[in-house]
DNA sequence: ATAAGGTCTGTAGTAACTACAGGCTCAAGA
DNA sequence: TCTTGAGCCTGTAGTTACTACAGACCTTAT
């Protein structure tokens, strides 16, 4: 058993590198409680099992996709569990994206709101700006 | 002078209705310097001025265009010099535009991963999901 | 006079990390 | 073997832009 834990469990360090993950990222992760306590050396280093790496690996990706803490913990719980289904993932999927979009929405707002009011800018060397009128406001 | 003071002046509450904004948000502006101490009375009240008031205002309108704290500074500190042109105003604008455009591209992208490993995804009662799939990863 | 509500200060909490400081431990070269 | 530099440990503070208390004081109306 030993033996089998020296081959293939990594260290913080190493971890960190082959997932591209900040070091103080997989700590912060185990503090939170997304990532379990790993095994430890005779000395407390942390050792991470293939298990632990994949882990990781699933969180870092679920975050590229703009997953939150709060959602990744429920992909994560549900998988877990050992009995979700295809649907609840879907569930938790669909309501990220849903806010995603509202993002943009909103974000498409605004950068219609900002455009109108640069465009009013002559942008030269007059000292009244039409932008700051309208944050001045009435 | 002081007749004047009492005319004019607003306490936090007010300032807060009137402008819709949190009460501890107006203090916490003034603790990282966007608003001046404003005036008091004898017991420590604070007392806003109708200048005051209007910063409070040009603060509240830049950030519902989303402009950051730093680059409400920005504004705020052109438009204290006395002597600031559009084109000053308008590159902080247009700055503030380019990060904006670029989070939407950003979110867009993100939207299209998200649509496509959806709709991957029967959604039924199946114990296998090939969300999960993606985010475990090879 | 008293009760209710407004204001004061300082501090802690939010999201999701990131970056230290100060002290061990480990591995490799002289 | 000794040393030295890299890596790891813990705990804590900083980031953004607020928001929400607690406990004390002030003000206003009845």
């Amino acid at each position: 058993m030993t033996f089998t834990v020296s081959r293939d469990h990594i260290k913080r360090g190493e971890l960190a590198r082959r997932s591209a993950c900040n070091l103080e990222t997989i700590r912060y992760y185990e503090s939170i409680r997304l990532m379990p306590p790993p095994a430890r050396t005779k000395s407390g280093h942390r050792l991470y099992s293939p298990e632990n790496q994949q882990r990781l690996r699933f969180i870092l990706r679920a975050r590229e996709l703009g997953f939150s803490i709060a959602e990744i913990r429920s992909l994560l719980s549900l998988v877990d569990s050992g009995s979700y289904t295809c649907g609840e993932i879907h569930g938790v999927t669909q309501d990220h994206l849903h806010s995603v979009s509202k993002k943009i929405t909103d974000l498409k707002k605004l950068q219609r709101t900002l455009r109108t009011i640069s465009n009013d800018c002559a942008a030269g060397d007059e000292p009244d700006c039409p932008i700051v009128e309208t944050l001045i406001g009435d």
